[in-house]
Formats: C-alpha cells, structure tokens, sequence
DNA sequence: CCACTTTGGCAACAGTGTTGCTAAAGTGCA
DNA sequence: TGCACTTTAGCAACACTGTTGCCAAAGTGG
C-alpha cells in the first residue's frame, strides 16, 4: 500500500534467500537496533557491534535508510580521543500505522509512529454484538475519525502503513477471518482483514487481542528492557502475557517473536484443566482454569483467584520455560498487586522446589490501551524483522 | 571437528548475515529437501520449485555440494517431452553421527548415516547412579566399541561428525552441563559434554532425552510425512512428543523446530498441576499430571491414566496450537493402543466443543532406539539448517 | 603546534543469485 | 527417418551484496 523500503519486511530468513531478501534483512536488524535505542540514537560503531555486521556495511545501510527517510543523524557522542561518534536515530514522524482495537463494548484506535508510540487516540462506544456490517463500518468511521486532520495533526495520509486490528478470538491471522468469536457467533466466517482493506484501501492485518497486546509488549518492553534480541542465538526474551477480562487468555511471546500456533490457536490458556472433574465451566469441560479464576474473583475472593492463575501460569512457564510472566486485562487492572504477588508466590514455590530460578511477575503497562498500542505493531514489527508479514 | 562444507551450520538466518551465511542457508535449504526426498531423490527443477531458488542458482549449489561429496547424481526422471531431469541423492555414507542415549539403566549407541539411518548400534547395561567419572568411561568406551571397524564396518573416523547425547533432565544445552539429574543429584554441575568431547576428541552435543527423540521425530517424520517445512511462511508442522517411563517429560518441535526454551527447560510437561489441591507428587507440589498418571497406571487402570494423559495433552493442544501428539516411553510402548485411543479421545472430546480441529494422536516409532536415534540428529540437524548449532 | 586516536567514506574486490542465451537430449508426429 | 517441438542445464555477463585496504576528517592531549 505505502512504499517503505526496497527489500523491506524480510522476517528472520526461513525460506530461500536472495540478495534482495539479504538486504532487507539486514536493515531490519538496523532498524530494530535503532528502535530500541530510542531517544539516545545508535552510532555506526555501535550498530555494528549489536548486529555483527562490519562498520562500512552499516554506513551503506544507514546510507540507504537515510534516503528513505528512515532514519537521520542525530548529534554527535562525546570523542573518547578520536573523531567523535555520529548518532543515528529512527525518524519518528517517518511513517504511521494504525491500532485498532474491537473489544465487546468499545473500541480504541491509536495512531502509532515509527518507533511505535501512540500520538493520537479515538475512543468510541462498539458493540460487537451488532450486525457485521454496521460494526464493520464503526469501525471504518473511526479510523477515518482518527486519521482526520483535526484528530492527527495532518498526518500525511501516505505515510501510513496500514492498520492492525486486534479482537477477541478464534480468529485466523493468515487468512484474515473470524471464527467463532466467544459469545459473538454471528461473526463466524467474517473476512474482516479483506472488509476492512477495501472499505479503507489501506493494507489491513488481524489478530487476536492477546497477541496483540503481547506484541505490543515485546517491543515496547515488558520490563523496559526494550525487548532486544539477544546476542546470535542466545535465545532472546520469551514471556506469557495473561489476560483476565471477560474470560482468560494469554499471549506467548517466545524467542523475540509472537508465536500465534499454525492457525493462531496458541495461546488458549483459559480452558487448561486444572481440576479434573471440577466444575463444570461454560466451554463443555470441567476444571477449566478460566471457570474457577472467574469464579473466585466473582465472590471477592482476589487471593484464590491469584493462587489458581499462579497454577495455571507456572503449567505454562514449566512447559516453555519463560522469563516473565505479564499480567493484563480489566480484571487485574482494578486491582493489580494482589494479582501479581499471588501468581508470583506460586511462581516462586515451585522454583524453589526444583532448584530453578524464580519466575518474575509484572503488570502489563499502557493500561486500557494496550491492546490498541499493540495492534499498530502488527504493521510496524514486520519492519524491524520482528514479525512474519503475513500475505 | 570434521570439515561439513564452507558455509555450513546457517540456522535460519536471524542473526547478521553476509554471503557465506546466505550460501550455508541455501546450501542447508537443498540439502534439507534432498534428506526429505530420501531415495526417490530430487530434481534441479522440483529442488527450485521446493526452496524458492531459481534452477540456475540450484545448479550451482548442487555443483559445490557434490564437490563436497554431500550430494551425487543418480538416474534421470522419465522424460515428460523434453531433456529428462537428473536426480539428485544425498550420498548417504558422506558424514555419520553418533547417537548415545543414556538412560537410567541401559546405554544405547548408534551410528547414524548422513540421512540419519543407523548403520550400527551398541547396547550396554549403564548406571547413571554410578560415579559420574566411571559412568563417563562407560559412555566413552561404547561410542570407541560402536566405531571400532567390527562393529561400524569401516566407516572412516573422519567421516564422523560428532556425538549427540541424550540424557535425562534438567541439563543445559547451550554450556553442555548437567543439572539435579532426577534421582540422581550426583550429575549436578558435571559438565558432560566437554568432558566427553575431550576423552573422545571428538565434538559432542547434549539434550534431554526427550528433545533428542522429538528432533528425531521432527526430522524422520513422526506422521510418515518426513517432516518437511511448509513453504515460505506457511507454518510448518508442530507436534508434541510424549515421553510416559519412569517419569513423564514432552519433547516440543514448533515450527519445524526444536523449542527447548533458553535454559533447556521447556517440556516440563509432568509437573502441570491437573488437579488442584489433589495428591502429593514427590516434587514436592499437590496434583501433579504425572502423579496421577503413573499412579492409575500402577494399579493397572490404563484407561484412566490415558485420559489423565489425554487432559494434560489437551492442555498442551490448546496452549500451542499443535498438529500432532506423539506418545511414547516404555509405559506406552508396553500396551501402545489403549494409550493412543484414550489421549485421542479427550483430544477429539475437546476439539467437538471448540469446534475445532481434532489432534491426531500416533504412537512414536522407533521402539527403544527412537531417543538413541534422535542424539544422532543433534548433530546431523544443523547441517539441513534445521537446529541452531551450539558453539 | 604536532603526534596520536578514532571515525567514516571511497574504490577495488570476492562472491552471491539472476538474466539472457545456447547447446543438449529427449518426445511425437508427418 | 526426418523434423518440429519441449524441456533441461550450462555458460557468460550482470547487478548487487558485504568486505578489505587505504586515506581524509575531526577530534584529544602533551
């Protein structure tokens, strides 16, 4: 839709590589070294220390993502004896990507910039009850609404990439479709990804609101680390992030990127039995994590619901072995600690009892409008190479 | 240690890359389809259409990886009206591998030929609870029985390219060390793969036991299938392997790819707490899926350790959106049929309510070698660019 | 003022996959 | 049997990658 660079949104080389493809990778690990040095700029000298590339192939990438107007010099470093250290820093204003967040009763669109950071907001009452058609077109009306000049400032209209959308799932994020949507059957089917492209003739990606939100989280820093990948194959940061609201999903972020499962299934952490042959929950089954969690938020009793989510969250953190666990969602938000400092609790227990290192808890920050953050790097990951761009 | 081929060991590309990496990549991706194709072989053509390549970029890799000896011409198809095509074969004695599994009880070896077939295999009783230095003789002395020319009929010492050992957890892949050994803590901190390396002179790579027979799998295909990746992006197969012994352990290959988490910890599978509050594991927690399970397998109710099995796989399912369940371990493989059925039937169970996709369950081939065989692939793997080589 | 250090660009280079063309090796019909 | 046609595969030139060697620019410190 809008041109961003030649060779642009190679994902970690999987398939064949070509020249082309080459390049574009390279510039994506720029990129994405210069996103997560934010404000303080990147010289060339330290771009080719964090990628491993030499310092003259990193002044003709800087080169090349100059003149795309992707980057720019920023200042110079202090000399330490020498010629002192040109700054490199993303161009904020460079290109845009839109955040759209359908929830059950509201919705939230953000406009991101470059680096990711939201510069304009839209909030609108939604029901995804309503007629796939009439919510499709709020949800048209609302990125018009935020793309207006009065709302974001003479944005040029052009520089935006496209627009992310995050809803609650099932849903397929390579094909764009709905499925069942929890509570909402009628969108069963719905191509929303293709709707929502030719109503705004704008690229559109879709995904769940969990992965979103995680996403959001590995790249603007769940630990305000700034989500770098570590060092060639050192194994970059992977953590859940758990979301009780409505119901209770997670997103998993493991080796730096999202894993979403072949048919974005993954993440399904609600309905994972923790009391065989408990109480009936509302999906079929028995025990499920979900149902007792609900219900012991229900009655008021915060501690046991924190003590079961900690059970599901340490299944989940033996399973894949995480560095953190993210807690999110209406429910945590209202009263935050004694979510994480019960989940945690249980996290260090059972560290304790193998020998291993204890797995830290935090609290998903961004508040209401993390998912919305999240869903504008649906467009943006793909750029730093942090993200399979889905065609 | 033994010379591959310039360039060799690329994993996907996710690091910098320069041309050599790009030619290892390319070179692994051909070699990769050429391991998949076995002996019916691959064409210049179906090799381009396979990796993406242009038939002339394949022509030349195909001439350097003969150089290499990795890869011979051997017959043509039939002529479809034109020059018939010309298949290519891995040279299957070009490289071997050696497989060692340590158990607790018994110590298997195999030489594995390049495609990973053994040609040779040395049984020995073991006892991991001896003195790690005496056990550690034992282990060098069956990999020096298995090479001796008697027992491997020749095959060059430097065509072998290392061992990969597969033992039970927790260990560390990445440093090669061992952890609190279940039930036997006097392996903790032994750092076995560079001790090996050096009594062997040899390169030596180490994983769980339960990694190795999922690489395995992966590669050998657990579904007859062979394993191949999906084209660009399309999401190759995942599975998750079930290994039900003396404990119960999950081996996780998503994406085509061995997930063993940063510390070698994912697949903690046994330890997943499926009913809250219920009886003391002898980790130290209340209702641990593999308590429940071995102890209904104990008292002879398979049927009921299966479902248990199964509530703990669907679990898994659900958490990662995966295509398969592999069981095995040598409380499945006794009575195989009531396993299968029962963990399928909570599978299908599941998916009938979230009307989704049932996971096909099968049973793990391979019998007793399959953990033996998949050590092999430790090694092999990084050849076919399908395992991150750890240096 | 000058020696020294460090940055970063220019030009030549080795090596990648790609493109355009041609030769080779079959099939199938007149 | 001859000939048109199809398909494979190699050669040579090419565009482009990151790398190397060299040198100018721009600082520091004595």
């Amino acid at each position: 839709m809008t041109p961003v660079f030649p060779g642009a949104f190679p994902h970690a080389l999987s398939g064949a590589a070509n020249l082309p493809a080459l390049r574009g990778h390279n510039a994506a690990l720029v990129l994405d070294l210069l996103r997560a040095a934010g404000e303080r700029g990147a010289s060339r000298a330290e771009l080719a220390e964090g990628t491993g590339l030499t310092p003259q192939a990193v002044s003709k990438i800087t080169a090349r993502l100059r003149a795309a107007g992707l980057v720019t010099e920023a200042g110079r470093r202090p000399s330490t004896g020498g010629k002192p250290r040109t700054v490199w820093r993303l161009v904020r204003d460079a290109r845009y990507a839109v955040g759209l967040h359908l929830d059950r009763d509201e919705l939230t669109a953000v406009l991101a910039d470059l680096p990711g950071t939201p510069v304009a907001v839209h909030r609108a009452p939604f029901d995804l009850g309503a007629p796939p058609e009439r919510a499709l077109g709020e949800a048209v009306e609302a990125v018009r609404a935020l793309l207006a000049p009065a709302a974001s400032g003479g944005v040029p209209r052009a520089g935006v990439l496209g627009v992310g959308v995050a809803c609650p799932g099932p849903l397929e994020h390579r094909t764009g479709v709905l499925r069942r949507v929890t509570g909402f059957p009628g969108w069963d089917g719905f191509p929303l990804r293709d709707a929502l492209a030719e109503r705004l003739a704008m690229s559109v990606a879709l995904d769940k609101d969990t992965n979103a939100a995680a996403l959001g989280l590995a790249l603007r820093g769940a630990d305000g680390s700034d989500g770098r990948r570590g060092g060639a194959g050192a194994g970059a940061a992977s953590f859940a992030y758990l979301h009780l609201g409505t119901g209770l999903g997670a997103g998993l972020v493991l080796g730096g990127t999202l894993y979403r499962g072949a048919r974005t299934g993954a993440g399904e952490f609600g309905h994972q039995v923790v009391r065989l042959d408990g109480p009936a929950c509302h999906c079929g089954d028995r025990g499920c994590l979900e149902a007792l969690c609900l219900a012991a938020a229900a009655r008021g009793d915060t501690a046991e619901a924190a003590r079961v989510l900690g059970v599901g969250a340490a299944n989940l953190a033996g399973l894949l072995d995480i560095d953190r666990v993210v807690l999110g969602g209406r429910a945590v938000l209202a009263d935050p600690e004694p979510y994480r400092a019960g989940v945690e609790a249980v996290l260090a227990a059972r560290a304790a009892r193998t020998d291993g290192r204890a797995v830290p808890v935090s609290v998903a920050p961004g508040g209401a409008r993390l998912v919305a953050d999240g869903a504008a790097h649906l467009v943006l990951a793909p750029l730093f190479g942090r993200l399979e761009p889905v065609r």
